[in-house]
DNA sequence: GTAGCCTCTTACACTTTCTCACAATCGGTT
DNA sequence: AACCGATTGTGAGAAAGTGTAAGAGGCTAC
């Protein structure tokens, strides 16, 4: 899961704040029972299930992207996470999915019961801890974005949503100052409660004022980290409330 | 937890959604833990924790009501939730807490020791999966609030507001049109991501518009629930997005 | 290669919400 | 009862973000 903060180090300083995506990777109990899971493949814009399906299976995304959302009848989106390679997703289901998953690309995924899970987790205590402390993860970063997109201004939350990515790229031993942007202009505005148009302006913005490059539109390079950070915490030109 | 979902019976539809409160009078294993719990008394303004301060306890607040929030250096600040009597606080920390907890009034807590909890945990499977669903009720509360910050205008976000309130009543046993509101309307601003004067105006409006009366400021009296609950789900005059 | 489609960008008028300033009200105290 | 500080309510102008619409860029299929 994406995490909007905007300290910077909350990802090393806070292990178990999980940084950029809540669960990523992870290296244990539930690492392995996913690994035995069985693998899926979806096309683009292919749904892996949707609002109100009951939550039969939890799943790691292998390949691709997972853009996880929820609709109001009027067609007013939000959409509360981008799932990456390493993320787990339909944690915190219970009985019926709250929200809609598509994949953003060709996907693939694995996928483990429910029903096995919950068998396992009876035995294996530290596996129960493991899903507990996931799911903590994803109740921080769902609170983050709620401050982000509550409190900050466009550009804060466009600078805050580059950062994220820069500091999971980081994270990931990838360029943290050259993200590939998998979404489209239309998620990133559902992600951070703001228009398309809104986005668009604020990348522009951004490049003219020598923070960032955009040779493509999926393709952001940070040229001046410090000021994108500047601008994510809340920075020197921002209101004050 | 404060659920400000545009369903109305999404409370009772889903009982794992927990609704206006997440994790309200739990009759079960948890429960039973935290009445055994020591009972502790805050003046009001007192904090119970603060951001960064080590998550040594779970507490079910028994007598008052606490608001758990999270600021900015700049001084915004984010209410996550309204704890109300009945409610636990403090599940989804991991080491350090990640907001604040600040009696609104004179109230009394029931604090249960994290290490407590964890040794029980170990061993009564049941009490465990307990603490799961009750955080996976958190969690979808914060994604509502989430949705109704990012998505609703101010008045949608009021109307949503006033029915979590009035659906809260409801599943008290209490009258679900009358709704006395034990925070300022500054808290109210800072959990809905509206100024202090926004929110009054927007309490003047519905009730010039005859859908809610006021008395007192702390005293709401809900005179159309129809329309109420119209606008809160982005009624006809909503914009369309 | 180019026609067609889709996404992204840009411009401008408009709406909502915010900011700032001040008045009114409430609750507790002297 | 009158005072006081804090909270709440109201109004006018400013700012941020939105909606509409038109144009640019890129990808796919033919």
């Amino acid at each position: 899961m994406l995490t909007t903060a905007f300290t910077v180090d909350s990802d090393h300083d806070h292990p178990m704040t999980g940084g950029g995506l809540a669960h990523r990777e992870p290296q244990d109990a539930l690492a392995e029972r996913l690994a035995a899971g069985v693998a899926h493949t979806l096309e683009a814009r292919e749904h892996l299930f949707c609002e109100g399906d009951q939550a039969t299976h939890v799943y790691r995304v292998e390949v691709g992207h997972i853009c996880i959302y929820r609709m109001m009848p009027d067609g007013r989106r939000q959409v509360v996470d981008f799932a990456y390679p390493g993320d787990v997703i339909g944690l915190g289901a219970l009985g019926e999915h709250a929200d809609s998953a598509q994949a953003m690309e060709r996907t693939v995924v694995r996928g483990l019961p429910v029903a096995t899970l919950k068998d396992l987790a009876r035995f294996d205590s530290q596996l129960g801890i493991k899903l507990y402390e996931a799911l903590s993860r994803e109740l921080l970063a769902a609170r983050e974005l709620l401050f982000t997109v509550s409190q900050r201004t466009a550009a804060e939350r466009v600078a805050a949503f580059l950062m994220a990515l820069s500091r999971r790229n980081e994270r990931r031993g990838e360029k943290p100052d050259e993200i590939v942007l998998p979404m489209t202009r239309m998620d990133i505005a559902d992600f951070l409660g703001l228009t398309i148009e809104t986005v668009s302006r604020t990348f522009t913005r951004l490049r003219t004022d020598g923070v960032i490059d955009l040779e493509q539109c999926i393709l952001v390079t940070i040229r001046n980290p410090g000021a994108l950070q500047a601008l994510a915490e809340g920075g020197p030109e921002s209101r004050a409330r």
